[in-house]
DNA sequence: TGAAACTACG
């Protein structure tokens, strides 16, 4: 076999995903010239096979083989993402040195490279301003994706106006990068527009244009124009798959459960991290569970954000224990994994664990920022720790340089409020430097029920009442306040003004999940005879861990208690048997 | 004669 006709054979090998048996032809080759290590090399790159692909190149150089510039941009695509700093640069000298440095491939791709890298994008730019009337397509597209990695999403819009006006034609790459960086800003408008120039250009054939409309469409909370793109879409990837389902996870956790059912792909680490997270906000533990075991089976528990969502799902399914197990087996952590997990521990009540974890979170370096110090403070707030709360308050302004936002304060008020403190819970809204808003008054206004406090209860409530006049509950528990403080006078009038606004109070819905069957009731519900029976038990249980309580009895007896017959603990009460859907992870 | 290259979506 000639040396070309085995170049050609790698590639195409390559092409298929047979890469091992690429390499073996390719070891078996008695010479290579540039060509078979260029193939060879970006057989491995197209692959994700980084390392690899990086390897063959250290090896041709070594070998004595001078890569040229089709050699160049390989390597340079295949070390894009975190290694590309460090290799931007040597790889530069080597185009610069080999005369290829201005070739419009090799300038790309390392615009692309230089650009993988906050501080690199000037650089970046700088070749792109050096290319001139050289630029391609590439170029443009590559110098307007570098700025939307890094948060300069507007600049990047900026340019791709340019380019427009400069006549680059527009491509289905410069749509997709363009479509990415007005989803980053949620700028739905700009977005519309360049749905309306895809349709008109017929780009909206590319699949790549087409999801990112989707995910444009979910982020601006146009589900339902996402959902039609999707319908009207037959030939899906997997990237429609999970951009679709991730959009129903932040807005609809049932139907992003519902399209994992109906699709026909292999649900990947993106797809799971989505359901994971639908299953928090449904509070659905043995749904939860079930997902966990196919991220371990897939060996996807090292993905920083399967864990974090993980963390999150089990804290709040309230299994504590298990987001803990999770959080201790992350191999890396960031600052999401530190903030859910101590968020985990304050929604559970675990006020010192929480305080305990945040010491930790800084012995390892992480830099707390406002959304740790509002779940912390929110933390010692159910746990009753109120000076820990304080003292968060006070060292996350004096310490860490933060300034407080609307929702710190919010729930400094709230810890203060609760503990019964409410003149400094008050002291502190004439401080705040912003409007006190309905939920900063809530606070306050739920504090003093507590409180059985008439006088801050009136003041709060008169002012939510300014902010927002139809809130039904305010006019409530201002009502109740004033009951507990026997003023029937004014409790008289607060409920008359209430039957002009006409509505009711809303009902708290509490809901549990048994036997993968969600059932919801409502306090003292009375519909369902199952609802009943399990209140019954209820009680019968708290008389009897007021019993052990008391030293009555030492510990519970199935047997002692009197239990409705056929069933074996509250838990199953609720239970029907259902044939419910199933997918087989 | 023929082989190898850049930019996009979760």
């Amino acid at each position: 076999m000639s040396q070309k006709h085995a170049t050609t054979l790698i590639s195409s090998l390559c092409s298929r995903g047979a890469v091992c048996h690429a390499r073996a032809l390719f070891d078996e080759m008695p010479d290579r010239d540039v060509v078979a290590w260029t193939a060879m090399l970006s057989g491995y790159a197209s692959n994700g096979l980084r390392r690899e692909a990086l390897d063959v190149f250290r090896r041709m150089v070594a070998a004595g083989a001078a890569p040229n510039e089709y050699t160049l941009s390989s390597v340079l695509t295949a070390c894009r993402g975190p290694c590309a700093p460090a290799t931007a640069m040597p790889l530069h000298a080597v185009a610069v040195r080999r005369g290829v440095d201005r070739m419009p491939y090799v300038v790309n791709a390392l615009i692309d490279s230089y650009a993988s890298l906050a501080e690199g994008v000037v650089d970046a730019r700088r070749l792109f301003d050096a290319l001139g009337s050289g630029r391609t397509a590439a170029s443009w597209t590559s110098m307007i994706a570098g700025y939307a990695r890094w948060g300069k999403e507007r600049t990047g819009l900026r340019l791709f106006k340019t380019m427009l006006k400069d006549g680059v034609e527009l491509s289905t790459f410069a749509c997709s990068i363009a479509l990415h960086a007005c989803t980053l800003v949620m700028d739905l408008c700009l977005g519309q527009q360049l749905h309306l120039q895809c349709i008109k250009k017929a780009l909206d054939v590319n699949l790549a244009v087409v999801n990112s409309l989707i995910d444009m469409y979910c982020t601006c909370a146009r589900i339902l124009d996402a959902r039609s793109l999707f319908d009207g879409t037959p030939d899906r990837n997997l990237i429609t798959w999970n951009t679709m389902i991730a959009g129903y996870s932040q807005c609809d956790p049932l139907m992003a459960l519902q399209l994992l059912l109906e699709m026909n792909d292999e649900p990947n680490c993106f797809t799971l991290t989505s359901i994971t997270s639908a299953c928090a906000d449904l509070a659905a533990l043995r749904c939860g569970k079930q997902v966990h075991g196919a991220v371990l089976r897939r060996s996807y528990s090292d993905d920083l954000q399967m864990g974090n969502a993980l963390v999150d799902m089990y804290s709040k399914c309230g299994s504590i224990t298990n987001a803990k197990n999770v959080f201790d087996r992350m191999g890396c952590k960031d600052k999401f994994s530190w903030t859910s997990m101590i968020a985990g521990y304050g929604m559970n009540g675990y006020g010192n664990e929480a305080v305990q974890l945040f010491s930790s979170m800084i012995h390892a370096g992480v830099h707390p920022d406002h959304v740790v110090f509002l779940n912390l403070i929110s933390s010692c707030s159910h746990a009753g720790l109120v000076d820990e709360g304080w003292n968060f308050f006070r060292s996350m302004i004096n310490e860490y340089n933060l300034q407080p936002n609307k929702e710190v304060y919010g729930s400094v008020v709230n810890l203060l409020a609760r503990a019964g403190r409410l003149r400094e819970a008050l002291d502190l809204i004439d401080m705040m430097p912003f409007a006190p808003d309905e939920y900063v008054w809530g606070a306050l206004l739920g504090a003093s029920k507590m409180h059985n406090n008439v006088e801050m209860g009136r003041l709060a409530a008169r002012k939510i009442t300014e902010i927002n006049p139809d809130d039904v509950k305010n006019y409530i528990m201002l009502a109740s306040i004033y009951a507990a403080g026997s003023k029937w006078g004014e409790y008289a009038f607060t409920r008359r003004s209430l039957r002009g606004i006409g509505s009711r109070k809303e009902a708290g819905i509490s809901w549990i999940e048994v036997m993968d069957k969600m059932y919801s009731f409502t306090a003292a519900d009375s519909s369902s005879p199952q609802v009943c029976l399990a209140d019954e038990v209820l009680h019968i249980l708290s008389q009897h861990m007021d019993d052990v309580g008391t030293g009555t009895v030492k510990s519970i007896d199935w047997e002692d208690l009197a239990i409705p017959q056929g069933f074996c603990g509250p838990v199953y009460l609720l239970a029907t048997p259902s044939t419910t859907s199933t997918k087989n992870f």
